[in-house]
DNA sequence: GCACAAATTCAAGTACTGTTGAATTTTTGA
DNA sequence: TCAAAAATTCAACAGTACTTGAATTTGTGC
């Protein structure tokens, strides 16, 4: 419905002049149309053009769609120890509002579309959900978790996970406003008491 | 992938024998599917073979995929009503307590598949992102507000959305263990704090 | 009873998608 | 300088999905 109208760019056939990265421009192509339209909704066609290269482009370089996918969404160069680093520098009772800022900072970046693009392929590529699983409850999480000695672990974490994921919808998926152009201070300032107690506070009401 | 693999039931040609309501079997197998597949994965063979009838009648009862879509998970019968006395009859200090509640009750029943074909479906049908939007913020949420006489409610009510929603994708979608198994009331005790700060608590840190 | 309307299935049509092999141009190495 | 290799586009294939029109059966009003 929203395809772009593959509009062939009429390149000449044939090897191009140097200077070209095609590989590279396909991987930020592809991670801006996964993030609008999800995995199925991304066509091969509708990335090539935005890289301004043929479709077939695909296949040479990633050997098809799951590899593009593979390479420009799921291996999210989301660095681990800048966040854990970020998050255990301070005592634990700063772990909620460090944990909200180093999410909020990430994906208001550039890195960011591919977790839009995670978010938006959960229905229909079982992998993108178990990569956010994976690296958000049994890296992040489970690694933070360790740091506070609180007693149900396991819930914990999934109730951070749960306001960091609705978060990231509410802001990069939903849009929903003022949450979507808020300063990324004011939601510390909200959303981080929420985080510390989902870590080191009481949720037995 | 997952498809079904179109079981033609092989039923006879023609009118059938009164009795059936093929409408209310469509719309019920299309729920199902729906929510299992999202819009983009569910395919309308799939669904009629479910509801035992041929993929035709998708199009002689509602016009088509879109349609039934609309008429299927757009357009639920989700009785604001209910949701707003069950909260607004305590107190203003237990609104976090029975939103939660509410929610996670409907949500666990039979008529919260609509919403996981929702939340399912936000990726590639921009009308399922703003029906979420428009019953979560424009109905529910503001008319909550408006009972509660805090600042900012606006942003308190998108605050509360992305826990609901976070939630929501947590235990039905992403099904983060232990949170997805848990009790109701457990989820309540530890989730309804963060609900009530964010509709009439601090929110400035 | 009988003709007409409604409901249903069947088969084909059309559009689109990912993929592949051939053709063509540029770069590179000896 | 020249041949081989790499990169790129083009055209076509196979698969699948939604849709549509014809054929067929059942229900309904007179």
């Amino acid at each position: 419905m929203t395809t772009a109208k593959d509009d062939s760019p009429a390149r000449r056939r044939g090897r191009r002049p140097a200077g070209d990265d095609t590989k590279a421009a396909l991987l930020e192509a592809a991670r801006g149309v996964f993030a609008e339209t999800g995995y199925d909704g991304a066509t091969v066609r509708a990335i090539a053009a935005r890289a301004g290269v043929d479709a077939a482009m695909v296949n040479h370089w990633f050997g098809g769609k799951e590899g593009l996918f593979a390479t420009a969404v799921l291996n999210v160069p989301f660095n681990l120890d800048e966040v854990l680093e970020s998050v255990t520098v301070d005592g634990p009772d700063r772990l909620g509002e460090n944990i909200v800022r180093t999410f909020l900072t990430r994906w208001d970046g550039a890195g960011g579309e591919a977790f839009v693009a995670l978010i938006r392929s959960i229905t229909t590529k079982p992998e993108a959900l178990g990569t956010l699983k994976n690296l958000l409850i049994s890296k992040v999480l489970t690694a933070v978790m360790s740091t506070t000695g609180s007693d149900r672990t396991e819930l914990r974490s999934a109730l951070c996970a749960s306001q960091i994921v609705g978060m990231g919808m509410a802001r990069y998926v939903a849009q929903i406003e003022p949450l979507a152009s808020a300063d990324i201070e004011t939601l510390v300032a909200a959303i981080a008491p929420t985080m510390q107690r989902y870590l080191t506070g009481d949720i037995d009401g």
